[in-house]
DNA sequence: TGGTGTGAACAACTTCACAGCG
DNA sequence: CGCTGTGAAGTTGTTCACACCA
């Protein structure tokens, strides 16, 4: 119930991984879901999936579920997806380029509408159809000039404190960061990291406390492990 | 303390975090960090951070600190990390390529040696030096003569869950998933997800609630965000 | 009847605060 | 004296269980 209650960072999490089922229901013309089958597709309890909508209000229909264009569209408000969003690539190496050619992102109202480095070999190098890289100092006139929404970072270790310091002096308010680093910013702008060898480390993890141990904590890891598989987790902020 | 309590899911996470930011110390010639220190540059609280630990033993010195290089590899050996983890990249396209040239890994100890995919279009290409994509029927016989730990599916939405199928059936133990969808293994299979959207969906959800919102709601989720900024999320396995 | 909505019980995780020790 | 290690307190998040209602 909209209201005073907090509501817990997961909880947004999981309404895009519901949102995003959603959408496949209503592609394939289902109208009506229960949470039971909604939580079985996302991997969530069902009470659990209940409970996340209820900090919005009540969206469904007492013993018949839930009307999925309906729940969809609430959802894509409550997360702000009505708008288009626009996103600079920063950084234009391989990662970033992919991330580019990425079909996924279009298809959910993410838009690159410019590409930014710092390296001259790059700078001015045409990155896909109808857009060239940029010099990155170039970033704050730019968003002046054209808004930028979103940053996604995929530069170098070493230079990504610098550059999500550009970042914010721009102006941006949200960044994806693809460096493997904490990066330290104002309490007023969010970021995200996609972290590839943390996720590693917690498979490799995960199998080594199968395979080696006899040591008590690892038997313990494993029983633990073995019900929990997906991750977040809540990193505060002490910029 | 090593001993019967359970570990929590976000400290392994961490652990990774301190043990990435341990080996730039080493690097540096460092040779002692306090929890202080460690923490502020991994955003975490310092007692939490010592806590994380303490799951595991005692490693530090009182009114001192931590030995970096002895600390390090306490944490390389707990996250399993003191051998070669062999993957699989499976699902050559845009993704699928840039991870391979991908340094990172490599520098971290984990090693793709080798590359599938079904389409036959890609089957046969030379993806990189020495490495040519394979059928995905040959997986699991590629697995039993050569052996991978892990796969890496970097395979179109549509396909994931059928593809993640024939990687457990292949007999192998860890998936980092890059597809869009919350897949369903086995109980010894751990999974990750690696979900670009989700996390940009989160950043709309904080940029949106600080601009648009009068809402009883908005306010409340804006206020929790602002101390909340990266994540991750203990998602249960219901398969 | 059957599935939602939700207070209350529970479980997990984090932070505090200080004892203990080099 | 200073920083670690840790029980206990506090906070946040999840699940139960059932009242409620289309």
């Amino acid at each position: 119930m909209p209201g005073k209650t907090k509501i817990p960072a997961a909880t947004i999490l999981r309404l895009s991984i519901y949102h995003r089922y959603l959408k496949n229901l209503e592609e394939d013309g289902t109208d009506v879901v229960s949470s039971a089958e909604l939580a079985s597709h996302t991997n969530v309890n069902p009470a659990q999936l209940r409970k996340d909508l209820s900090y919005f209000g009540r969206f469904g229909v007492r013993g018949v579920g839930y009307d999925v264009s309906k729940l969809s569209n609430r959802i894509r408000v409550i997360l702000g997806l009505e708008k288009e969003w626009n996103m600079a690539l920063i950084g234009a190496g391989n990662i970033g380029k992919a991330l580019l050619q990425h079909k996924q992102f279009e298809a959910q109202g993410y838009r690159f509408v410019a590409a930014f480095d710092h390296d001259p070999e790059k700078i001015g190098k045409k990155i896909r159809q109808g857009m060239v890289v940029r010099p990155l100092k170039n970033l704050g006139r730019f968003m002046r000039t054209r808004g930028i929404d979103l940053a996604v970072m995929a530069v170098s270790t070493r230079h990504a404190q610098e550059v999500v310091e550009q970042v914010v002096e721009a102006g941006i308010k949200g960044v994806l960061n693809f460096a493997p680093v904490r990066l330290k910013v104002p309490g007023d702008v969010a970021v995200q990291n996609v972290d590839f060898t943390v996720l590693l480390d917690t498979l490799t993890y995960a199998l080594s406390t199968v395979s080696v141990s006899r040591d008590s904590y690892s038997l313990e890891a494993k029983k633990n492990w073995s019900r929990i598989h997906s991750w977040p987790i809540t990193e505060a902020n002490y910029a």
